[in-house]
DNA sequence: CATAATATTATCATGTATGATAATAAATCC
DNA sequence: GGATTTATTATCATACATGATAATATTATG
């Protein structure tokens, strides 16, 4: 089952890492070039800040800051479609050649990169259960994707491989 | 060996999900509630936005904002260290009690408390290879240790499992 | 190629994040 | 317990992020 873990809260996150490190408001503030007040605004759930400021913090922490973007609404679907459900969801996207069972079989790879490039959000969760994330990185390998699909691809690819191993 | 990998940068990566799921800044900007403007500032390289307008921004594109500090100077050590290396490493921490072989062997765990509480950078990188992280979990629950401590190393190895489980 | 759509660049008024500062409350230390 | 340190709260002036708008450049479309 997918894990949809996500990174605690900012404040916390900035409160735990500084008193973990015997660290006062004060001092952190004098590193981090910014002032005691902000530091407590932020640890105390203020979210309007600048994410400049946020990375001078993190640095004074010893560390760095990560920003994602993650992509939620294409996640694979929960269970495996068989055949005929995939058939029958990708049928719009097949109106120039009728999608066989036996397309499906034998050239998986060009029906992906049609739904890659072309289809919608329910497609392509469908279609990255049925076919897993490797074949997807094969697909969008190909000569005939446009570069949008592919970075696009490779960017939910690599930033959801971490959260998935999580498991 | 630790494998660290950051985020992509923030404006390359709203550009791609943008553009790979086929939305104007015009669009992109409307369902957000900000502007082609700051959006294109912020796709080409601007990095003085709030932190609220970018959860907007990631929202808007079917997904949510992660946003972690992630600690770099206390991973643990690239080789693991011998017995004679801890205890002279850990020697200064220890000045109540001298630390022996047979003390790391039959008393890892409260050893490492004592490292975790009050060790310094350089200690808690060597005993986190050491005894590894499974044992540090072990440690952080045992009734002496400060909750100070215990949200600290939680947060720490909260974060680290998932890059961590890359490999 | 002409047109439309989109991206890029520039300007600007408004709201607000920011750090400085001070007062007060709470926690820590001996 | 008293003194010190730290956290919390409040105020404020300044810098600047923001969205609106328009002009210009580039790209896409038929």
């Amino acid at each position: 089952m997918y894990d949809n873990k996500s990174a605690p809260l900012i404040g916390p996150q900035i409160r735990k890492l500084r008193t973990g490190r015997g660290l006062t408001l004060q001092e952190l503030a004098r590193r981090a070039g910014t002032s005691a007040s902000a530091l407590h605004r932020y640890e105390t759930g203020w979210d309007r800040f600048e994410i400049a400021t946020l990375r001078r913090i993190a640095t004074a922490l010893g560390g760095h800051l990560e920003v994602r973007l993650l992509a939620d609404d294409i996640r694979p679907a929960p269970t495996k479609p068989g055949n005929r459900e995939i058939l029958r969801l990708l049928a719009p996207l097949f109106w120039d050649k009728r999608l066989t069972s036996a397309d499906l079989e034998d050239h998986t790879l060009w029906a992906l990169c049609r739904v890659l490039m072309y289809g919608n959000r329910k497609q392509m969760q469908a279609m990255r259960r049925y076919c897993g994330d490797d074949l997807i990185r094969s697909a969008i390998a190909q000569r005939g994707v446009d570069s949008r699909t592919r970075s696009y691809w490779e960017l939910i690819l690599g930033q959801e491989h971490a959260p998935q191993s999580t498991q």
